[in-house]
DNA sequence: CGCTGTATTGACAACGTTCAACGGTTGTGG
DNA sequence: CCACAACCGTTGAACGTTGTCAATACAGCG
């Protein structure tokens, strides 16, 4: 597939890579298009590829031995994922499922090397984004050890409007379907909390619900929630 | 301080290198010893280092906004540690408290890219660390999300019994003080429940106690108990 | 010898899960 | 085009694990 080389420099990971540079990169790499609730990869399978993510949105799970799930992260634009090889693995510890129709460029696995070799920068910016990833999962841990559910909650949905929010009359719309199953996996809940939640706030008018829709009205009073500000 | 190359090179992060590197390396590295209670760097302050624990033991925590603490993870002999400037941070996210008397060398934070572009082996090897470490991170989220305390109080204890372990006897003792509280602090629990928890273990003859002293003595057993196979 | 930090244990409350039933929406196949 | 299934969401009630509050005991240290 024919790759637009404008929109793959337009992300802060490659704008500073020569033509020449993007051009070899991209020789090397096929791009991929998934549907709704197809799988980029599936845990355990061997990780034959890494990813960048050009448009759509994923959700990275992992399931556990007795069969409960939990969402890992979101991916959004611009974002590397399932890069195993670069954490010593040899098969992916989750799954990659599109939530909207997405295309991901795959690079072989086997070029990792080249491709932070070849370019110092990039190999500084790669682990820059796995420290981020690595403090994001720290911020997660600090959140579930200490604050109830609801400030956790909280805190998920303003990251997702922040991350995925498109501003939308006097609010931010969370730019993809969510289901409340998926942000009660996000938070360590379960679905009838997140439910019963979402429904205290929308009679307190800081969201507005949906089926697979989320829509923060007040961002203000929802972050005021999450800081423990009680009113 | 005056450093015993064998004692580093018998690290995994330097057993391949070259007299001559390690040389380098250690030339421009200082020791530094710290007593119990001693804090090797603290949250929040100026990135000036980064670390490698050559002998004792450390508990990295973080405080919250609303004071309650953390513990983010616990530093074992030949670990690197304190390596924020690989995030992108000029400040340090936790503080790095010695439970134990302990020696680190310490480099300045401006010789980290040296420290990588000189070998690239070795960052090979600081990117696969800090993988690990991001895999760690998500078994906690995933074991925090999905498993009561017990379990996870369970499998923190066993985790620190194979990293910090010495046989004794029949069974094997965490070998540096630890308290509820500590343990407490890595589940996201109360030093209350850990109490209860250990006081029932220690009556069905898994582990025993003692102030700031914890041995495993049925590590099936415990182990069984971890993966929930209920008797 | 008293002070401080650690540990134990009980009583109680509550937050959140579990169980259960129901309503609504979307998409599919007859 | 309608019927129906599958999925998502809501809400109530009961239960239980776990946190909170409180009192006491013990060990180590100056």
């Amino acid at each position: 597939m024919k790759i637009d080389k404008s929109l793959v420099r337009s992300f802060a990971l490659f704008d500073r890579m020569s033509d020449d540079e993007l051009d070899k990169l991209l020789n090397h790499s096929t791009a991929r298009r998934v549907l709704p609730g197809d799988a980029v990869f599936e845990q355990g399978g061997a990780a034959t590829h890494f990813f960048l993510l050009l448009h759509g949105r994923l959700k990275v799970t992992q399931v556990t031995q007795d069969g409960q799930q939990i969402i890992v992260r979101v991916v959004h634009p611009g974002d590397l994922f399932g890069f195993a090889k670069a954490l010593q693995r040899t098969d992916y510890p989750g799954t990659a499922l599109a939530v909207a129709e997405s295309i991901a460029i795959c690079w072989p696995t086997e070029l990792w090397p080249q491709f932070v070799d070849k370019n110092p920068h990039l190999a500084v910016t790669a682990m820059q984004t796995i420290g981020q990833r690595l403090e994001e999962a720290h911020t997660r841990i600090r959140e579930m050890s200490t604050q109830e559910v609801e400030r956790r909650v909280a805190h998920a949905v303003l990251r997702l409007a922040g991350q995925a929010g498109k501003k939308e009359g006097a609010g931010v719309r969370i730019d993809f379907p969510i289901s409340r199953q998926d942000i009660a996996e996000m938070t360590g809940t379960t679905l009838h909390t997140v439910s019963r939640i979402l429904s205290a706030w929308e009679a307190k008018g800081l969201v507005e619900g949906g089926r697979q829709k989320l829509l923060v009205s007040d961002v203000e009073g929802l972050t005021a929630l999450a800081d423990h500000i009680k009113d």
